[in-house]
DNA sequence: GCCGTTTTCGGCCCGACTGTTTTCAGTCG
């Protein structure tokens, strides 16, 4: 049983438990647990083995209990007996907006709603609106969250949703004066999907700001418009909130509406020790009933003791105990990135010539950028032969003539077949100074085939970078079934590097296997995968995953200058 | 059910909004 797994186990425990009409503290528990387990880096499975279990913020005695069970019989019977409690199907209710346990139960046995459809049945027909202590606007609220339930898009990615949250500031930006627009929420927080879109700003006039807000050519509806809120939903089906408040608040609206919840929780938690009660408007001294405002998320953190911590990192894992003992690492920054180790050219499935790249990616202050073309095994992406290798290092050659302070290294993205041979023989790729190797095909392995296939690439001296190491895209294509502890440990043991491929509907390696691959040793190197010029710019998403990861400047290899670069790859 | 620079027992984040209400319950983020 997987992490997933467990934690939908738990999830269902924590529904069934509102149901019942729990303790809600004994459900926040499970609840806590489930979300520590699903940002877990590591299977519960080997935390069991090396019994840490208990190490994991939010397991105590009694879930350790109930993982082991899981774990090493498949089933749970805690789970079976509370399942048994309730008619089948009255979980689901849950997940209609609107519809909360105290709902779902009513609807249940006062009116045997079993599924969503049965709902809108009952609504349509006046039964909903006829219980006690419920009215049409009650039913009509809840057949919406029905109908919304079916069309609303899903999280998108993160790709999507910042150049849309830009536009949507520029646009604003425009119109109005207000300052220190910016993203909260999940984007801010680099998060990989996203489900809807939080902004905030300052403004003497917000009710000027949301007006202006409210009326964007790109509004398909307004959901609601207050004095200093506005929510609205874009023609592309996605919701936008906007948050405008005075200068003198922006700190705490700031750290309250990046969150995480988990994050929130447990330093409010932790504030509440010391005597201080924290909420988007500042900080409350529970004694005197004083509220203390501020202005910025480095004096609101000071105030509680703690050192700052960057966004990326407010995940509720144990990130406040560290700032506690001011001993968060510093993560890598965009301006640490020294050059893209991932480009594609015209050579093969690219839009744009080597010294296109090559000046697009000086323009970005780098020093360098490999250019690392597929090789010939992809035939649909015009991949390169031998003979075409030797070609494209003496253009290479002519194009770094011509360029002052930046080098164009000569790379190769060679395609691991599906035996874990390479596709070029090792004479050739002996001669080049970056070689990445990756899996385009046969995608679909059984995991030990996969595994085994990948840790022979990383075995292979002239392989410095695996790229895209999981061969997920996001929304289209799961993970490739992969160990990826034992891939972790290989790429150690070989000194083989394992990319964080930027672009945002791959980012994989993504966060959760960052921060494992760190902490065994691998070391880890940012790319593109870019394909013309303009998509140099996604280094932002890498840079924003890597974060997440904890991944300071000293764990990414293409921090490094270009000499020092090449001294600490593998050939 | 978890957890401890107040505690191994007795606490447990905070506020907004909505609807059906005469003071609040339910839901959400």
């Amino acid at each position: 049983m997987n992490n997933g797994e467990v934690a939908r186990v738990f999830q269902d425990i924590a529904d069934l438990l509102e149901l019942k009409g729990e303790s809600v503290f004994k459900i926040r528990a499970y609840q806590k647990a489930v979300r520590s387990i699903e940002n877990l880096p590591v299977e519960l499975s080997q935390l069991a083995a090396e019994g840490r279990l208990r190490e994991v913020p939010g397991i105590g005695e009694a879930i350790e209990k109930k993982i082991t069970e899981l774990l090493t019989t498949g089933r749970l019977q805690y789970y079976d007996d509370l399942r048994a409690e309730f008619p089948e199907g009255v979980i689901s209710l849950l997940q209609v907006p609107g519809v909360g346990p105290k709902t779902a139960m009513r609807l249940s046995t006062e009116l045997g709603v079993r599924s969503a459809e049965d709902l809108e049945k009952a609504i349509v027909e006046g039964r909903v609106a006829g219980l006690f202590r419920m009215g049409d606007k009650t039913a009509e609220n809840i057949l919406r969250g029905v109908q919304s339930m079916r069309t609303k898009e899903q999280r998108i990615p993160i790709g999507e949703a910042l150049p849309l949250a830009q536009e949507i500031m520029a646009a604003l930006q425009e119109r109005v004066p207000v300052r220190n627009l910016t993203p909260a929420g999940s984007l801010r927080r680099f998060r990989e999907t996203i489900g809807d879109i939080d902004l905030l700003g300052t403004a003497a006039d917000s009710e000027e700001v949301l007006a202006a807000f409210t009326a964007l050519p790109l509004v398909r509806e307004v959901l609601a418009r207050g004095a200093t809120k506005a929510s609205i939903v874009t023609r592309g089906n996605l919701q936008v909130d906007l948050r405008v408040v005075p200068d003198e608040e922006y700190g705490s609206l700031l750290q309250y509406f990046t969150g995480s919840k988990q994050h929130n929780i447990s330093l409010r938690e932790r504030a509440l020790r010391q005597g201080l009660s924290l909420s988007e408007y500042g900080i409350t001294v529970v004694e005197t009933g004083q509220l203390e405002r501020y202005a910025t998320e480095e004096a609101f953190y000071s105030r509680l003791g703690l050192q700052y911590i960057p966004p990326e990192l407010r995940e509720g894992t144990n990130e406040i105990a560290l700032a506690a003992e001011h001993s968060v690492p510093e993560p890598i920054g965009p301006a640490d990135v020294r050059g893209d180790l991932h480009v594609h050219s015209s050579w093969s499935d690219g839009r744009d010539s080597i010294e296109q790249m090559a000046r697009a990616a000086r323009a970005m202050g780098y020093q360098y950028v490999a250019i690392t073309d597929h090789s010939k095994g992809l035939g649909i992406a015009h991949g390169l032969n031998e003979e075409r290798v030797q070609e494209q290092r003496a253009e290479i050659r002519r194009v770094n003539e011509g360029l002052q302070g930046f080098r164009v290294l000569a790379g190769i993205e060679v395609d691991i077949r599906a035996d874990g041979s390479l596709d070029l023989p090792d004479e050739v790729l002996a001669q080049m100074d970056v070689v990445v190797a990756a899996v385009h095909s046969a995608m679909g392995q059984e995991r030990e085939k996969m595994t085994r296939r990948v840790i022979r690439a990383t075995e292979n001296p002239h392989v410095d970078i695996i790229a895209h190491p999981t061969g997920r895209l996001l929304g289209v294509r799961e993970a490739m079934a992969l160990d990826m502890e034992t891939v972790f440990q290989a790429a150690a043991r070989t000194g083989t590097v394992l990319e964080i491929n930027a672009m945002p509907d791959r980012l994989d390696l993504r966060d959760v296997h960052i921060f494992r691959a760190r902490e065994l040793g691998v070391k880890l190197s940012l790319g593109t995968d870019a394909h013309a010029a303009e998509h140099l710019g996604l280094m932002q998403f890498g840079v924003g995953t890597a974060r997440r990861g904890w991944a300071g400047a000293g764990h990414i290899l293409n921090t490094l200058p270009a000499e020092a670069l090449l001294a600490a790859l593998k050939h």
